[in-house]
DNA sequence: GCCAACGTTGGC
DNA sequence: GCCAACGTTGGC
């Protein structure tokens, strides 16, 4: 398959793209909708770019890239009872959660707002700005994605 | 903090 | 299988 596209969504104040850059790589932990999830299980492939999207944030957006460094596997944190994402229904024999891993890539020049991705001809029917879309992670078009990245580039003077 | 839009749960 | 109640997401 040809180089795939998505956007995942973080916290800043859980684990922000500085923390991403900071670590290097780290597993992706937590996710537990079942779209979201067959996604990381079935589709993502090493290699593949992610648009790191800042959600719950002053402002929303994304912040920068990231990379698939590992296909899906087994969410453990779910099988942890002091995990905040623990579910009972999961086990390892039978896990029910996937995670995979991300790697640091970059972190834009410039922050690309939620506003100005709407306000941007370009990226009009990507699926963040559909109204109601709450999947963390979900596919993105590439010229959706070189759109954005387009953006996040350029160095804007105030 | 509010609340609209979703997804999940559970009674029937 | 329906659907009301509930919990969560995430923009504002």
């Amino acid at each position: 398959m040809s180089q795939q596209y998505w956007l995942m969504k973080s916290e800043p104040e859980a684990y922000s793209i500085d923390d991403l850059k900071r670590d290097g790589k780290t597993y992706w932990d937590g996710v537990r909708n079942y779209q979201a999830r067959n996604f990381m299980r079935d589709q993502m492939k090493v290699g593949d770019l992610v648009l790191y999207y800042h959600s719950n944030a002053e402002p929303s957006g994304v912040a920068g890239i990231a990379k698939i460094c590992r296909t899906g596997y087994p969410d453990f944190c779910a099988w942890d009872p002091k995990d905040k994402h623990y579910d009972p229904s999961s086990n390892p024999a039978k896990p029910t959660w996937m995670m995979v891993d991300l790697e640091f890539v970059e972190k834009f020049p410039h922050f690309v707002s939620l506003q100005e991705l709407k306000a941007n001809p370009d990226l009009d029917g990507m699926l963040v700005l559909k109204k109601g879309m709450r999947l963390s992670v979900q596919p993105v078009e590439e010229i959706h994605f070189e759109g954005v990245r387009r953006l996040g580039r350029v160095r804007h003077r105030d």
